[in-house]
RNA sequence: GACCCUGUGGUGCAGAGGCCUAGCACAUCACCCUUUCAAGGUGGAGAUCGAGGGUUCGAAUCCCUCCAGGGUCGCCA
């Protein structure tokens, strides 16, 4: 018996869910289940700086959404825990120390603004970018004098000399990288953490991962994994890129082209099942072209050979369709359980009717008025139109402000409430040059398509970030379709 | 710019030298069904398999060159 098969997913919760995430999941989930082994949720959240509580939640229970469930993980332990990266610092600088001692990684002393005007000047003479390598040619007792002296520094890795470098994909096979490209990457950073990279090969080496299934932006980083590998005398896992998901221009998939928030998939009410369904569509076929499975019947015919390499664009009137096609086979009894379940809860209900209460004198009323708290996209009739223009200010002015609002404020914000949206909006109004007054109208009727509503924080609390995004843009379409000076 | 990856209709895939006068699905068009709209059904249009050279009796499938697209070049992952 060969040794069991475990795979990982290893996000780093620096923002909202992304379908990326779920889609490479999904592959490292199936292989495991497939041969019976095991599936690990690790947290990569060594950047101190962009790493959020709740940007880990949202990972949580997005991909438990879609039933890629793990075995082991932040949450629900295991024999090599800790599963969250920022707990495990004091392994990764022994490790670091270990190859400073072995000779295959050194301090480096070199400051941020020394390296800045390194890649400046690299790029100027046009050579290729990356370290030169200056702090490798230090004694080992200078730099340990240098080290006890307290000065700042970082650990490196020392990489190979003139030489290539072959290293070994599964779907791609050798692939060969010339010297100049594989420059001495940092391992340590100066506030004691490690990069991703050290963190990577020393926790998939201890938690006994036999196969990096990931995604192909790492490719170029291979040569530093194995030669990680290398220099602790580690066997190496079989490594497999996956293709990237595109948006419908090729480029890599990104927030300002297409959704890429689970969480927007989820309340633009879209299956799990239909979800995960497509996104296996991706890069993968059935032996018999057979479209439509089951997370379980992908298990049992999944084979990782079977993944082709162009990167698919992520087609959602594909995966619409796909939805549309496990809707309609669903009895309705179903079709309200999903219903409550993912759109209209009790829970939500509550927090929409205190709103309207005051607002509605028959039940029937209701409906009226609080029907965009239901809604995908909301239309705008003429009057909402000219209401969510200010006076003085011009529909691609408007559709300009809705855009940087969107990017400055909105897309950062991870822990969506009344409070942490006012502050936002107050905050844009002051540095955009908007009256607090003019941003509010425009942005309550973007959101709603209605001049009267309930207290504006509040329904863009109760609606959720991903609505109040999806409708945002929709309005910025909208006003960019209109002429000037209306 | 350097390095790496990829390249089958607009999109997602099948195809692993002859079964391919290139198949399936989405989108698109037409028709049928239907009080309507969907859904469903039927059919159509759409690819000289990125291009050019080879190898071979024979290439989408093997080799080379070029081109195009993408990714990476961070004390981010």
């Amino acid at each position: 018996m060969t040794k069991p098969i475990r795979t990982r997913i290893a996000p780093s919760p620096t923002g909202d869910p992304h379908v990326g995430t779920a889609y490479v999941a999904l592959f490292n989930y199936a292989l495991a289940r497939k041969h019976g082994g095991r599936f690990i949720l690790r947290i990569e959240d060594t950047d101190r700086q962009r790493s959020h509580p709740a940007s880990e939640t949202m990972i949580f229970d997005a991909l438990r959404w879609l039933g890629l469930d793990w075995d082991e993980g932040p949450d629900v332990g295991g024999p090599v825990g800790p599963y969250r990266q920022s707990e495990r610092s004091s392994i990764y600088r022994e490790h670091a120390e270990d190859l400073v001692r072995r000779g295959a990684a050194y301090p480096c002393f070199c400051a941020p603004e020394r390296l800045e005007a390194l890649r400046v000047e690299q790029r100027a003479k046009k050579l290729a970018l990356g370290y030169d390598g200056r702090c490798r040619a230090l004694s080992t007792t200078e730099a340990a004098q240098r080290r006890s002296a307290g000065e700042p520094h970082v650990i490196r890795l020392s990489m190979p000399k003139d030489e290539s470098m072959v290293v070994h994909d599964l779907l791609r096979g050798d692939v060969r990288f010339e010297r100049p490209q594989m420059d001495d990457q940092v391992l340590l950073k100066s506030d004691g953490f490690p990069t991703y990279h050290l963190a990577n090969v020393v926790d998939d080496h201890l938690m006994e991962i036999t196969h990096v299934i990931r995604a192909e932006e790492w490719l170029s980083s291979l040569p530093k994994h194995v030669q990680l590998y290398r220099s602790f005398g580690w066997d190496e896992p079989i490594f497999c890129h996956l293709p990237l998901l595109r948006n419908a221009d090729r480029s890599k998939i990104s927030k300002r082209k297409n959704p890429v928030s689970l969480n927007h998939y989820r309340r633009a009410g879209y299956l799990p099942e239909a979800l995960v369904n497509f996104l296996a569509l991706m890069g993968w076929a059935m032996p018999d072209e057979r479209e439509e499975f089951t997370l379980r019947e992908l298990v049992e015919r999944f084979d990782l050979k079977r993944v082709s390499l162009g990167g698919p664009v992520f087609d959602i009137e594909k995966l619409t369709w796909l939805n549309g096609k496990y809707l309609r086979r669903m009895a309705p009894e179903e079709i309200l359980a999903r219903l409550r379940r993912q759109l209209l809860s009790d829970d939500y209900l509550l927090r929409v009717l205190p709103l309207c209460r005051e607002r509605i004198d028959t039940l029937e009323a209701f409906f009226d008025y609080a029907g965009f708290f239901f809604a995908g996209e909301v239309p705008y009739d003429a009057k909402a139109l000219s209401g969510m223009i200010p006076k003085e200010r011009t529909p691609s002015e408007t559709a300009r402000i809705l855009k940087s609002l969107i990017e400055q404020k909105i897309d950062p914000l991870l822990e969506w409430d009344a409070g942490a949206v006012e502050s936002a909006l107050r905050d844009f109004s002051e540095s955009s040059g908007w009256s607090a007054k003019e941003l509010f109208m425009t942005v309550r009727v973007a959101v709603t398509g209605r001049a009267a509503t309930p207290p504006l924080f509040d329904t863009l609390d109760v609606l959720g970030k991903e609505i109040c995004r999806r409708r945002l843009r929709r309005a910025i379409e909208t006003l960019r379709t209109m002429d000037e000076g209306k």
